[in-house]
DNA sequence: GTCTATGTTTGAATCGATCCAAAGAAGTTT
DNA sequence: AAACTTCTTTGGATCGATTCAAACATAGAC
């Protein structure tokens, strides 16, 4: 019924519509912007003409050069796009980053990239107001990347040595304590560790020196310190204690516990620095019926929700993950110039998969 | 070093650094978009002019304008931003639309809002060259939305019953037959059905004739023909079978089990209209003891990886998931004014939550 | 009949880039 | 020396809106 719905291209613009209904294009403008100071006639007749013509109304890309402010923004990340939706750490802050969003009305974009140069221009082209970046690995280019569009930004983790930047990290040298101290309290000696990465795609086992050296993963590093020195205030000797890097995913993690159960003496406690490769352990020894906590304790990192529903419910250091979300959306839409670097406290969950020691 | 990097608002734009590099911003805008026909002395005055006034390079907002193009695809929904991060069948497609995307080098914008003036302009200034729309639940007002930005849009589900709307969807129907025939032929003669919803907001029991009277959800009414179609094939009197329709969280779900159990004749069969009901069922049903698939049987419907590892696994209706999340962000990349209808075969996956009846 | 207050409408300026036809420069042929 | 290439650069037009000071109307006050 009405005209030209399916006409191939419709370049129809405000400019059109106002001539079709005889006002000026700043009268049709005020129709769609602020309807209550067009005499009623004129609005009447401009809506008509928009109608007649089948114009959409004001398109975004016009008002959004006009108004400066996109009202989105980017959350961006160097692993593949799917990252978001398929680790369950992202997914937790992410799903506290849409809330924040929702709250104050402001759009998410995803940005990420296959390769290296895509992720140059797709940061570049990004139409947002502010970036949030994930920097868990390769972190140090992304945050360059971003810094150069210089619009507000915030990097979620402090793996950024650069004090320069905005971030807003967890204190995981008092994390790797507490998960250390709670094992050991519990009458613990023989450690293994379960290691993040210290340097880019490596795994296998690894020596203190070696992660200390690597100045890239300041979050493996100091979760690694807070682990060690809890043990040591236990006299335990932690350059005994093996430690073994993954790639946070199920096979490199199955490698790591093949060797360090392979080890001459097994632990019995486990310290992983991610609830994703606790929740793998968890599977592996169970296949080998290895007792959690019965033979074996283990205490994971984050605080996913997936780690209260394992068999058994997983210890953990949980991370503010929410506030984390809701604090980087804030800093993005209230941006004030100043890039505060913020460090929250992390909490021990005990559920049961800790347990005293067999000895 | 750089001078005014701090500066509070510092609105440089490609025409101030051309006149401080004194060339035209024609020639300005080429150092940036097309380096390589601007004479190498020419461009490294305007790039070293760039530096010394802090400029970030073309601005997207700019840049858009003239394009047309934004290069991203909205995915929108009624349900709140973090139903992207939280539902698993969400979750999956929204992994294989990313991947589609990522292929392509296209981004992604969330649209979403919390109430639904909010989702109205959300949806009118989203910066897109298109949409895509998980119509879950009040599909049709946001379908209306999105076509009025008259940009390419395709609906996921073909819950709309507007022919004239593209959208990909699935054989709801034939599904629904695939998973009673394969109950049906392990023995099981009495079955009850965990429906999602046929109205807005609707859970318990619910007969079959207000599943087919509610126009809204063709999703729901064609899995439940498919049943019965299937059901009436084998003799089965299927106006004795319980339908409950649930919210599809676990609530709903636990509150429909213990109707349906309560009733006089305990089913041995469960059809379930998603996985997540059948995975939330899965856990009522081991609470109590009641043995899967040994007292009953239960199949699902989506395909969403948790069922693969849930206990015992989940057989259920495998949904292409990546083939429709490919095959929309196709859609809306590709173009071509003509909106189709695909209708996507659906596959039965066995696996151990389904066996012979006990009868 | 002039002045003022109030309510509408206008049209130029602006947002920040890209595109392109034409002009200019420099080098080759004829 | 004129004609023809080839390579660079220029500056105006354009993308699609919003904003705002000024112009214009209309009505009521004096």
């Amino acid at each position: 019924m009405t005209a030209l719905t399916s006409g191939k291209t419709r370049p129809v613009r405000l400019a059109d519509i106002a001539k079709a209904a005889g006002v000026s294009h700043g009268t049709a403008s005020n129709v769609f912007a602020r309807p209550e100071i067009v005499r009623e006639e004129v609005r009447e007749r401009v809506k008509a003409a928009a109608e007649a013509m089948g114009y959409a109304g004001p398109d975004p890309k016009g008002r959004l050069l006009r108004a400066g402010k996109v009202n989105a923004i980017g959350v961006a990340t160097a692993e593949p796009l799917s990252y978001f939706f398929d680790d369950p750490f992202a997914r937790v802050m992410m799903a506290s980053i849409s809330q924040a969003c929702d709250a104050t009305g402001a759009g998410i974009s995803l940005v990420s990239a296959a390769n290296n140069e895509q992720l140059a221009w797709n940061i570049q082209s990004a139409l947002v107001d502010g970036f949030i970046v994930f920097c868990i690995e390769g972190g140090s280019r992304l945050v360059e990347l971003a810094r150069e569009r210089k619009l507000p930004f915030v990097a979620l983790d402090l793996d950024s040595e650069n004090e320069a930047v905005a971030a807003i990290g967890i204190d995981n040298i008092a994390g790797g304590s507490l998960a250390a101290r709670h094992l050991a309290e519990l009458g613990h000696r023989r450690f293994a560790i379960l290691a993040l990465e210290s340097a880019d795609a490596g795994f296998g086992p690894v020596t203190q020196e070696q992660v200390e050296t690597s100045s890239l993963y300041s979050g493996t590093r100091d979760r690694l310190r807070g682990y060690f020195a809890e043990l040591s205030r236990f006299g335990i000797d932690v350059s005994l204690v093996p430690i073994y890097e993954t790639l946070n995913d199920e096979e490199t993690v199955r490698a790591g516990l093949e060797h360090i159960f392979a080890l001459p003496q097994r632990p019995t406690a486990i310290l992983a620095m991610s609830d994703r490769m606790a929740l793998h352990a968890l599977d592996w020894l169970r296949e080998r019926d290895i007792a959690v906590p019965g033979d074996v304790s283990i205490v994971g990192f984050d605080g996913v929700p997936e780690g209260a529903v394992s068999k058994p419910p997983l210890t953990t250091v949980a991370q503010p993950i929410a506030e984390m979300g809701r604090l980087a959306v804030k800093a993005i839409l209230e941006n004030d110039g100043s890039h505060q670097r913020l460090l929250l406290p992390v909490d021990l969950v005990v559920r049961a998969s800790s347990g005293p020691s067999p000895g």
